[in-house]
RNA sequence: CGGGGCGUGGCGCAGUUGGACAGCGCGCUGCGUUUGGGACGCAGAGGUCGCCGGUUCGAGUCCGGCCGCCCCGACCA
């Protein structure tokens, strides 16, 4: 039997009242006109028709990057907002996505030895203050739980803000002695954390990741493992969401409360502020001697272990969104993109549709035999031109027209959302359907992570004194000799509003040498990047 | 959390200085004609005017409080 579609419940029609589609009429208060043209008639100026075209999709991004990125999670039917202030209702489409995501990194895990396991909601308040910095990093973003089943609690629960604490305890039990380590566990799960300013997907209430925690006999393998989950992260926004990210270490003053050392995949925006992405911690023995995580070594004495902990969590969509959208909506790699490719049947009549359609279930079936996430567009009472926008706004990467032109000459046309119009066009006999999708949809991959890495390099600037580099931060990224001081990242931030975003691995190999910082002239701990920052 | 703007059918909006039946476009439902880049006609359905309270003979309209959204400033994946 072929599949109706892949997404048998997708776009509900209900759903699609939500879109917020219009004809190509002027807006309301534009109807006043005194051409002399019989009522009805509309006279619409160039300039107007243009912006009545965009009203039907997506605020430009060139036009208000803000509010395009609203209206394409919302249009694009990713996620919607939740009665709760600064929480999402992610949508099917906008999970699928996570699914995808979810399932490239739990492969890497796995490959790299770690195991699946789940901790506890609820944290009781004591365990966030054994850790002196940790507790002073999370205090003012905790829910806090005080009563349950109508009594009030003896001892507040902490909603997890991240699970170092409880997992901490939990090694603490498991760990007793050298064989036992290292311990490599991986969680996913959602954690909440108290926000002020909100935004889908970047920062929410509450959001859905993975937090990996490990522990180990010795320092240097704590930070082996911390750079290692930190380069397959890297490995993953590169390779799967085409996001050329850089791996760097964060400043004392941007690390996570209670690491030792932090390390970040910070990613470039299409509005060029920066996006950490994801973020790999060695936490020393800190958390090791706050949880009395300890082992015997094989001369029998007792050790503090050295533990590590990585994140990555569904900001990752609002790195996609905002790295790859475009004034048409969103643009998904094809990797991870839950619909790949749109199949929109084109036909005039009764015959032709029924030629129109026999082709492409055929063709559909092809293409999900072989594994491409394909989905028919059968719905009924729409043009093909709409559906194109439709599917555009989308972000699915490849989209095939098959029309009676086509069916006679047995073949499809395939059009592109990395090339805009005619250009991204071309015709693909039938019989060459696989290979000619799949060299498409990588084709689409390559280019996605080409332009975006263009797109970073040209927007970042290396500077050698305040001037540049004020400069440099106006328009894009700055790179500079950094001290990593405290003073020095305020001033920056006070008079520019970037933030220090980190001393990049690949740039800093070698010391700094007899550098100094860019800024207040005292020794250079390396290079760093300052951008502004979500 | 501070400053500015905004909440009226699913979406975008209009609604003068309080006064009759709360309107328009899109979308939605049905039928017919259409369909290679956002189609059209006809007939329908759909609204406690963000919520709570107050002023008034009468509140979408005035006042107070709260909630939410957008933009801008201090913290964060």
């Amino acid at each position: 039997m072929i599949p109706r579609s892949s997404h048998p419940d997708f776009l509900p029609r209900r759903e699609r009242a939500k879109l917020g589609w219009r004809g190509l009429c002027a807006p309301a208060r534009t109807r006043e006109n005194f051409s002399g043209f019989p009522s009805g008639f509309i006279l619409i100026r160039p300039e107007e028709r243009k912006r009545s075209m965009a009203s039907q999709g997506v605020t430009p991004r060139s036009e208000d990057y803000s509010r395009w990125y609203t209206e394409v999670v919302q249009k694009a039917d990713l996620a919607d907002y939740a009665p709760v202030r600064g929480c999402m209702i992610i949508k099917p489409y906008g999970y699928e996505l996570w699914e995808n995501i979810r399932a490239e990194l739990d492969k890497r895990f796995k490959a790299t030895g770690h195991r699946n396991a789940y901790f506890p909601l609820f944290i009781p308040m004591s365990f966030l203050q054994k850790e002196a910095e940790h507790v002073e990093g999370f205090a003012p973003e905790l829910a806090v739980v005080t009563h349950g089943g109508g009594q009030k609690l003896e001892e507040p629960l902490v909603v997890r803000p991240t699970s170092e604490t409880v997992i901490g305890h939990a090694f603490a039990q498991w760990i007793q002695s050298y064989r036992d380590l290292p311990l490599l566990i991986n969680q996913w799960a959602n954690v909440v954390r108290w926000e002020l300013r909100t935004r889908l997907f970047l920062r929410t209430l509450e959001f859905l990741w993975q937090e990996g925690h490990t522990a180990h006999a010795t320092w240097e393998e704590a930070q082996e493992e911390t750079l290692r989950m930190l380069d397959v992260y890297a490995d993953f926004a590169i390779n799967e969401a085409a996001i050329p990210v850089i791996r760097g270490r964060k400043s004392d003053q941007e690390k996570f409360a209670g690491a030792e050392a932090s390390y970040t995949i910070e990613a470039m925006m299409g509005n060029k502020w920066a996006l950490q992405s994801g973020t790999s911690h060695n936490l020393g023995q800190n958390f090791a001697k706050a949880f009395e995580i300890r082992y015997l070594d094989p001369n029998n004495e007792l050790q503090y272990c050295y533990t590590t902990s990585w994140g990555l969590s569904t900001r990752i969509i609002g790195a996609i969104i905002m790295t790859h959208g475009d004034d048409r909506g969103l643009r998904l790699p094809p990797r991870l993109a839950p619909i790949q490719v749109v199949i929109v049947p084109i036909f005039k009549n009764e015959e032709e549709k029924s030629a129109v359609m026999k082709a492409a279930r055929r063709i559909h079936e092809t293409l999900l035999s072989v594994g491409v996430r394909t989905h028919l567009d059968d719905r009924e009472g729409m043009t093909p031109g709409f559906k194109f926008n439709d599917w555009e706004l989308r972000g699915v990467p490849g989209r095939m027209e098959i029309g009676p032109r086509d069916v006679e000459k047995k073949s499809v046309v395939l059009a592109r959302r990395d090339v805009p119009g005619k250009e991204g066009k071309q015709t693909a006999a039938q019989d060459r359907i696989i290979p000619a999708v799949t060299r498409l949809l990588t084709d689409i991959q390559r280019s996605m992570l080409r332009q975006a890495t263009a797109f970073r390099d040209a927007n970042i600037h290396e500077a050698s004194d305040y001037e540049e580099l004020k400069k440099a931060v106006a328009d894009g990224w700055a790179l500079i000799w950094h001290c990593g001081t405290a003073e020095c990242e305020a001033r920056i931030k006070e008079d520019t509003k970037a933030t220090s975003r980190c001393f990049p691995l690949d740039l800093n190999k070698e010391g700094p040498g007899d550098a100094t910082c860019a800024v207040c002239g005292k020794p250079a701990q390396g290079k760093a990047y300052f951008a502004r920052a979500y």
